[in-house]
Parts: C-alpha cells; sequence; structure tokens
DNA sequence: AAACGACCCAACCGCGGAGAA
DNA sequence: TTTCTCCGCGGTTGGGTCGTT
C-alpha cells in the first residue's frame, strides 16, 4: 500500500507511450534542460533524472535505430583503447549513438571475447555477429597482442598497428580483415544508406550539411533515404561540431530559435531568465495537462514533429508492419515512439 | 512444446563536477 | 567560501526476446 503511494509520487520502471508523448511535448516546449522542471510541469510522476535519461537514450530525434556496424564497432574499440570507459566522450565521435547504447555494446562485446578466450578462441571467428571486427580483437589475443587497460590509460602505440599486422594471415589461416581507420569511415557512411540517424539523414548528407565534420568527404552518393515528414520538418542539423572534436546537438535548428541555448553540458549561462520563460510557457499552456499540448499542437501545427510523432504513436499497425524497425529493437521493452517512417505518398 | 541460456537494451543508482545563490 | 541545485557520467541491474537443446 504505502509502495502504491510512492509510486504515484515518483513513477520508475518503463515509460509508457503517454509518458514518452507528455516527455517529447515539453522537451520541445523547454528544451533539453531543466529537467525536474520539465518533470514537474509535465505532470510526469518521474524525476528530472528519469526524464533526460529517457530522452537522451532513446527519445531523442537524432539517435540511429539500428545496430552498431563493423565500421562503429571498430571505431568504438580504436577509441576504448584510447580513452578506456569514457562513454560519453566515445559516443560523441559517433553520432546517433549514446553512451549507454555504447557501454551496452562493450559489455557484450567484452564477455563474448572474454568467453572465446575461454574456449579457444581459434574456432571462434565466425561466432561474431559482425565478423571482422571481433574476429580482429579476438586475433589479437590469439597473437598475444594485448589490448591497453581501459581506464585512464594512454593507448598502446603498438596495439593498434599490431593488430593491423596481424590482419594478414602467414599460417595459412584465412587473412583476417581489419579496417583503417579512414575506411571505416567511409563504411560508417556507406553503411548509413541502410541506417540512417531518425532525423533520417545519412551520414553522407549529414558531413555534407556540416562543413566542420572531420570525417573525410563521402566517396559516392547513395540513394535518397525514404524520409519521414517528422524528420524533414527539422531537417537542419541537430548535431554541430565544435572545435573539431565534440559533436553537439543543436536545439535551435530543431526547435527553433527560442530560449534555448545548445550546451553540451547542459548548463544554460546566457539565458536571460529562463524560468520566467518557462512560467510563461505554463500559462500560456492554460494548463500544463498533456492532453491540452497534444490538442494544442496537433491542432495549430499539424506538421509539426510532435503532432506528427502523435500521429505515429496512434498509429500502433505501424510498428508490427515495419519487420526493420522490430528488428532494431528485438529485446525492447516498451514499443519505439519514433519510427523510421516509411515514405508518405502525396494525395 | 517447454526449459534454459545468451543476448540485448532500457532504466536505475550513486557519485562528482559546475554553476548559482 | 560554503552550500545547494542541477546535470552528466559510469556502473549495474532487471527483464524481454531469441535461439538452442
Amino acid at each position: 500500500m504505502e509502495a502504491v503511494i510512492r509510486e504515484e509520487r515518483t513513477r520508475k520502471g518503463p515509460w509508457t507511450e503517454q509518458e514518452d508523448l507528455q516527455l517529447v511535448c515539453y522537451v520541445s516546449l523547454f528544451g533539453e534542460r531543466r529537467w525536474d522542471f520539465i518533470a514537474k510541469v509535465s505532470g510526469l510522476n518521474r524525476n528530472g533524472k528519469s526524464c533526460r535519461l529517457r530522452w537522451v537514450n532513446y527519445l531523442h530525434p537524432g539517435l540511429k535505430r539500428c545496430r552498431i556496424t563493423p565500421p562503429e564497432e571498430l571505431l568504438i574499440l580504436d577509441l576504448h583503447s584510447k580513452w578506456g570507459n569514457r562513454w560519453s566522450r566515445i559516443a560523441r565521435r559517433l553520432p546517433g549513438r549514446t553512451d549507454n547504447e555504447i557501454k551496452n555494446y562493450w559489455r557484450t562485446h567484452t564477455r563474448k571475447m572474454a568467453q572465446e578466450r575461454k574456449r579457444g578462441a581459434s574456432r571462434s571467428s565466425s561466432s561474431s555477429s559482425w565478423g571482422s571486427s571481433c574476429v580482429a580483437s579476438s586475433r589479437s589475443k590469439q597473437l598475444g597482442v594485448e589490448e591497453p587497460a581501459a581506464a585512464g590509460k594512454e593507448k598502446d602505440e603498438g596495439y593498434w598497428s599490431s593488430l593491423m599486422a596481424a590482419g594478414t594471415g602467414e599460417d595459412g589461416e584465412e587473412a583476417i580483415k581489419v579496417f583503417p581507420m579512414d575506411q571505416i569511415w567511409n563504411e560508417m557512411v556507406t553503411s548509413d544508406s541502410n541506417c540512417s540517424t531518425t532525423d533520417g539523414l545519412s551520414f553522407q548528407q549529414y558531413c555534407r550539411d556540416h562543413e566542420a565534420c572531420s570525417m573525410p568527404p563521402p566517396p559516392c552518393d547513395p540513394p535518397p533515404l525514404a524520409s519521414s515528414p517528422l524528420w524533414d520538418y527539422c531537417a537542419e542539423s541537430l548535431w554541430k561540431m565544435e572545435e573539431g572534436d565534440d559533436y553537439e546537438f543543436n536545439p535551435e535548428s530543431f526547435y527553433g530559435a527560442g530560449p534555448v541555448n545548445g550546451s553540451d553540458s547542459g548548463r544554460v549561462d546566457s539565458d536571460p531568465d529562463p524560468n520566467s520563460y518557462m512560467s510563461d510557457q505554463v500559462s500560456n499552456l492554460g494548463q500544463t495537462s498533456a492532453t491540452r499540448v497534444r490538442s494544442t499542437i496537433v491542432h495549430d501545427d499539424p506538421g509539426s514533429p510532435l503532432a506528427t510523432l502523435m500521429q505515429i504513436k496512434d498509429s500502433r499497425a505501424l510498428a508490427s508492419a515495419n519487420p526493420q524497425w522490430n528488428r532494431c529493437y528485438q529485446g525492447g521493452k516498451s514499443s519505439p515512439p519514433v519510427l523510421p517512417a516509411p515514405p508518405v505518398a502525396d494525395s
């Protein structure tokens, strides 16, 4: 009983569609900040932390919705060997991937490696779903190329080159394919033809739109992706590069000019009066219920991202009708809120 | 068909850093 | 300078799904 009461105060556990909807609404109003405030005014019985996490790891429009690709895998391996468990830092190098995602991937990856090592890695090269990179990694162990310890240790200069060298089979074994980094980038670019970010931008498009991007130019133009009306709406960049290092979400591009100051750290320094702005927004809404927000958005601006998101969410059939989506979310607990929508017929 | 283990992913927790008061 | 608040990060856990036996 007491637990039930507490449950009503701050909900925990899996998010419902309704909660997702509310959160998206309020993040679109107030930006990606002041999570406690958003948690309060949205009427979600969640704490700010939980809201932020849900947004960052699941609802953020820039997230990729597919499995880690081989080039990404290699990049993760490389960056992890450099930086250790600095997941957020590594994630910044992989647009559309979250630190949580990479962390989870790495966990699985290392567990696999440990198991293969146990079994005697000689027969293990085909066991990885992505093959080459895992081969390279397990191969490095076979050949005694030791991966540098994770935490805080600088990358051993010889590690990666040893790995590269290990790629050329000598003893009759099949040659191990190891990717040089520029090839990795190219493959990431190419693989994005099949794996776009949820904003419908391919890596190539992304790079084309972002001159500051440090990636090499794409080798070719893929056919245009089927874009979602949701993300067409916010076709401008969601991420920007700063000092050639970090990717940053650019809220102004997404939400339009407003009170949102893009800041990777999430902290707002130059906002003249965020609280009064928020208060105004809330009072403008008249009420803070998600229903009110929903009807306001859908009716006032049917083409808005949120209206489209709502339409997508309302159409439950979409989820089951999209095998790619289901593949991406094997094992997921809740139904995904934003689908890589099929092309919308003009009529 | 059922049981089991492996895999995958969402979400929670605790801690620490940064800025505001 | 100290305290408080907010936020981000890394570690960990719980549970759903899938493949195998």
